[in-house]
RNA sequence: GGAGCCGUGGUGUAGCCUGGUUAACACGCCGGCCUGUCAAGCCGGAGAUCGCGGGUUCAAAUCCCGUCGGCUCCGCCA
């Protein structure tokens, strides 16, 4: 052997329970505490299955209690001693081993440690740069390392159950083609063909559907992916999605197997036992309703629509709007009753916060309502409201008024009531799926359709006939997930007809050119006998995040990258030599 | 591209608003004592150009401007 000697575990320390006292064991692992009472000397000692406590005792070796006194965190040692069972008063219920200790009689020390820049211990508060910058010893700890191992049961869980659904799982390339519509590339330059660039994938939707047209028949993967825009808690530069596709479907039978895999999903991982189908909501109700396309409905406070209650009344800013053809809508909150002033206030300037021109509370009070706007509304609009909106007495409730849209207030302050007043939801976990979404969106700056998914989304058929004339009707045979009010996945329903797919490059202002160079590929494969597909793409991060309880995807990624795009421990992204540049024929300012 | 919050020994914070002695506290670190601790204890010690640059002032951690870094959000993310 080379270097140092030292002995092979025999056991891991977070496994050792008081069955196994008497076993004479070898330990490895690093040293998270040393507490030396000057005689003996207890060290804690962690590998990745937890801790135990060795005990080096000069009576019972001398040559180990003086290793034993040379120790300092972070080292990295290898003990062998006897299983034994602690006094009976110094049993410590807190850790799983706590029933036992090692006393050691052989010690050596692998490797020495610097002093860590922060305390290698759970639960402590640490500068997030400064434990990315180290995350190497950020991720000794149990709290942090144990999103990341939900993680990988999470794939692993996903892994085996499309794999007993017959998926197969195929890699598809990360040197990739640029393609418009959609997020900025990132770009990798060619070395052998000069001035000509690849791109990373956004996603692998274009080879997923190549693989249909290929007969794979069922396709998965989990697949990194990469879109160079700004990052959020939930968003990084480059991210994991679990993509998968299927031939010969429609979208219920992609949604009943998905169902069937996030029930398997919560019960391995989780020990959860979610019912399905999870239920199905139209993009249109969740506007309606909740004012997102993501809806998290655990915390009822649906939004109604209260105009017709209006339809005749004095109250001169609510007739003015109604008749620019706006609307009113509001909802009532929950949790919040015989509200004080200082709590109607902050509800205002929230909804200012959000670009609201104003708020209406109403606060109910026996028959009549408390609001700054009573005064105007007449005795019958005021039962009309408390009857449709089933107030109870010191109930708050919300209206907003207006010719725009208004979503992102209603949503934006549902959201607010749900942090401050709502009390906790009985259910922890809401999986639902939104569907029929409508096909593009127009693009004000660009005065011209987008798509709302991509542009192989297949229109659905009832409302294909519109197609022409009103693109705006046309909604999709797409689909998110949400879980908690979070967009955890989406796909749909490709289209596989090339005269179906060219009417939708035409309508979102592709030119001819621009498709044969960008798609060329994937049209000219529909013309070889393509299967109707359809697939979804899970974001593996936030799937994670969310059952780990988590409020950053940083959490659940080993080595993240800061909002600026740095990977503060590498130092990526840096300059390259003059040398590299020449060969890749690039001149950098 | 924009808005907001943060940056003080190794770590986490106080001090900043209202400028003025030696920048305080806890943890960690180093040394000593200590044979049953597990937030070990007791005694002692070292350790801070207050992110960086400029300005105002007799005097700046403190006020002003700029800049760098981190975070949150808007835009952006098919």
């Amino acid at each position: 052997m080379i270097g140092r000697e030292w002995k092979k575990r025999t056991h891991h320390c977070g496994s050792l329970r008081i069955e196994d006292v008497g076993r004479d064991v070898v330990l490895n692992g690093w040293v998270q505490k040393r507490r030396d009472h000057g005689g003996v000397i207890f060290i804690d000692l962690r590998d990745v299955s937890g801790l135990v406590q060795v005990v080096f005792n000069p009576e019972i070796s001398a040559a180990a209690h003086e290793v034993a006194g040379e120790l300092r965190g972070e080292y990295v040692i290898s003990c062998r001693g006897t299983v034994g069972a602690r006094p009976a008063d110094s049993v410590n219920p807190r850790l799983a081993t706590g029933e036992v200790e090692v006393r050691v009689e052989e010690a050596d020390v692998i490797s020495a440690s610097l002093t860590p820049p922060f305390e290698i211990q759970e639960g402590s508060d640490v500068d997030e740069a400064l434990r990315f910058r180290y995350r190497f010893l950020d991720m000794r700890r149990r709290d942090q390392l144990e999103p990341l191992i939900l993680r990988s049961r999470v794939a692993v869980t996903v892994r085996n159950f499309l794999d007993s659904r017959g998926f197969l799982e195929i890699e598809t390339p990360m040197l990739t083609k640029s393609t418009p519509e959609g997020a900025r590339d990132f770009v990798v330059p060619s070395r052998l063909q000069p001035g000509k660039f690849y791109a990373l994938p956004q996603s692998p939707q274009l080879f997923k559907q190549l693989l249909m047209i290929a007969g794979i028949d069922r396709y998965y993967q989990i697949a990194r992916c990469f879109r160079d825009e700004d990052m959020r808690a939930d968003r990084q530069l480059e991210f994991t999605q679990i993509d998968l596709e299927m031939s010969f479907i429609e979208p219920e039978d992609l949604i009943a197997i998905m169902d069937a895999m996030f029930v398997d999903l919560f019960r391995r991982v989780m020990s959860v036992e979610l019912s399905d189908p999870f239920p199905q909501i139209s993009w249109q109700e969740a506007m309606e309703a909740y004012g997102t396309d993501r809806p998290d409905p655990r915390w009822g406070m649906e939004i109604d629509d209260f105009s017709s209650i209006f339809s005749a009344t004095d109250f001169k800013l609510f007739r003015s709007i109604l008749e620019e053809k706006g609307r009113v809508r509001g909802f009532k909150v929950d949790g919040l009753i015989a509200p004080a002033r200082r709590e109607l206030d902050s509800l205002v300037s929230e909804a200012q916060r959000l670009g609201a021109g104003g708020l209406v509370w109403m606060v109910r009070e026996g028959d009549s309502l408390r609001s700054p706007v009573a005064k105007f509304l007449s005795q019958g609009e005021t039962d009309a409201l408390i009857e449709k909106a089933a107030m109870v007495e010191g109930e708050v409730f919300l209206l907003a008024a207006g010719p725009g849209d208004l979503n992102p207030v209603l949503a934006g302050l549902r959201q607010y009531c749900i942090k401050n007043f709502a009390p906790q939801p009985a259910e922890a976990w809401a999986l639902l799926w939104v569907i029929d979404f409508p096909l593009f969106d127009w693009d004000e700056n660009e005065k011209r359709y987008k798509s709302n998914h991509h542009p192989f989304t297949s229109p659905s058929r009832r409302t294909l006939e519109l197609l022409d004339d009103d693109p705006l009707q046309v909604t999709s045979d797409s689909y998110d997930m949400v879980l908690n009010g979070v967009e955890i996945g989406g796909g749909s329903i490709r289209i596989h007809d090339p005269e179906l797919q060219d009417r939708i490059f035409k309508i979102l202002g592709l030119g001819e050119q621009e498709v044969e160079e960008k798609f060329g590929f994937l049209i000219e494969a529909f013309r070889y006998g393509a299967p109707p597909h359809g697939g979804i793409a899970y974001g593996l991060d936030r799937l994670a995040m969310l059952m780990a309880g988590k409020d950053s995807i940083r959490d659940v990624i080993a080595f993240p990258k800061t909002q600026s795009g740095l990977d503060l421990m590498t130092a990526a992204p840096d300059i390259i030599s003059q040398a590299q540049l020449k060969e890749l024929r690039i001149r950098s300012t």
